[in-house]
DNA sequence: CTGTATCCGTGTTGATACTG
DNA sequence: CAGTATCAACACGGATACAG
């Protein structure tokens, strides 16, 4: 069966020795690459998957992570008993897939077509933020922000001019804040005009600890700059 | 029709905010990166991109191009005549798309599928020295090559750590050497272990002028190491 | 609860042939 | 040269039913 999936992975070859040719192979069919980002900040179960990409469907799903794990850019993993239930985890050549979804956020953000009322993932919110980390703005700042969204916990830490962001319970001991919301919510004060983004927006958004220290935080952020269009 | 071509582009939407899912939908329909690839170096005719892409058809072009017009990764131009030509032509936007093309072809060229006795166009051995080139190995080394690949020219430049690659007739007073050959050889000598390198792949490629400024050259991009598999 | 398998309507893809 | 027309095959997405 596996090897059947091996072999059958020759479905739509380009013939093409470029590397981007056999990239677009391995990670271009219909929802590959959006599988791969909800595997980027840790392994995920099958359900957790079906409830980040709605729209994906359960039969389409299973074919992905099949094309993926014989591709050798996730695995499956049984987890040890009592929590016997089965997740998929990016391989160590799966998780440096971040650069391609990195440089291909960055340049489609520059499009006028890019509609921040969709919905987000948590996972897609917070590799955000690893994308669009601005050095120059941030400086030699440092802080530590913890984020609950739609249940899922963060951390997201901005140290010697980097940013890192882990799947982690934010405790109240080690951030400065811990931000409770909506993924969109997140996103529209963070990239969005300080001085235009609604009083309603940040009311649904829940800080705890130092607001202050999250004002200046959504400051070391910022998108592209669209293009006319 | 245009406007009708532009409405219509909402076959296949993801619904979701983040970047990369807005990459891909404009990118990642079948073979339209790697038309984006081919126009990277410059414009080029309808006939021009079929030959360069074997197994694409005439009408999944038409259609891909009228997406990536819709888009505005592209533009058709008609030359003036007396050459009275349709080209097509990337924005400066469509141009920033080569950092998603180097973020993939490098994560891809890891992948022991990654066949370089495939087919390998002009552009795209071209390409994949702008994304290979090894700075270090490199070094303040400066060194200009002329290539004849298929019938086309291109003028490749190694100066201050850094390499250009443009379209352009190599003038033998300009380049230390013209490499003239087939993209496949070319890429064999280029990535090749220098010391397995076959002599016959060597016949294959004919070089004028300063022999030992190529075999040079050709230490300046690696590829990187492949992973098990 | 966690996936997997099957059926089906629809749209996309791709080969061939053909037109301005 | 630059596409359009037609048609067959297949991929997608939704629903449903089934297995561990």
């Amino acid at each position: 069966m596996s090897l059947e999936k091996v072999t059958k992975w020759h479905g739509r070859r380009y013939a093409d020795a470029c590397g981007a040719a056999l990239g677009m192979e391995l990670l271009g069919e219909r929802w590959a690459l959006l599988v791969v980002r909800e595997l980027m900040l840790g392994p995920r179960r099958f359900t957790d998957l079906r409830a980040a990409l709605p729209g994906l469907s359960a039969n389409v799903l299973s074919q992905r992570l099949d094309e993926l794990e014989a591709a050798g850019v996730l695995t499956r993993r049984r987890l040890p008993p009592p929590a016997s239930v089965q997740v998929y985890e990016l391989t160590p050549w799966g998780l440096e897939v971040e650069p391609v979804l990195q440089a291909l956020g960055r340049w489609a953000a520059r499009s006028p077509h890019l509609d921040p009322t969709l919905p987000l993932s948590p996972v897609s919110m917070m590799l955000s933020l690893r994308t669009m980390f601005d050095r120059a703005a941030a400086g030699d700042a440092r802080a530590a922000i913890g984020f609950r969204l739609d249940g899922e916990g963060f951390v997201v830490t901005v140290a010697d001019g980097a940013v890192t962001a882990v799947r982690a319970e934010p405790e109240t001991a080690q951030v400065a804040a811990v931000v409770t919301g909506r993924p969109t919510d997140l996103a529209a004060v963070v990239y969005g005009n300080p001085s235009t983004v609604a009083e309603r927006t940040w009311e649904l958004l829940r800080v705890e600890g130092d607001r202050d220290a999250f004002l200046r935080f959504t400051g070391w952020f910022a998108l592209p700059t669209r293009i006319e269009g």
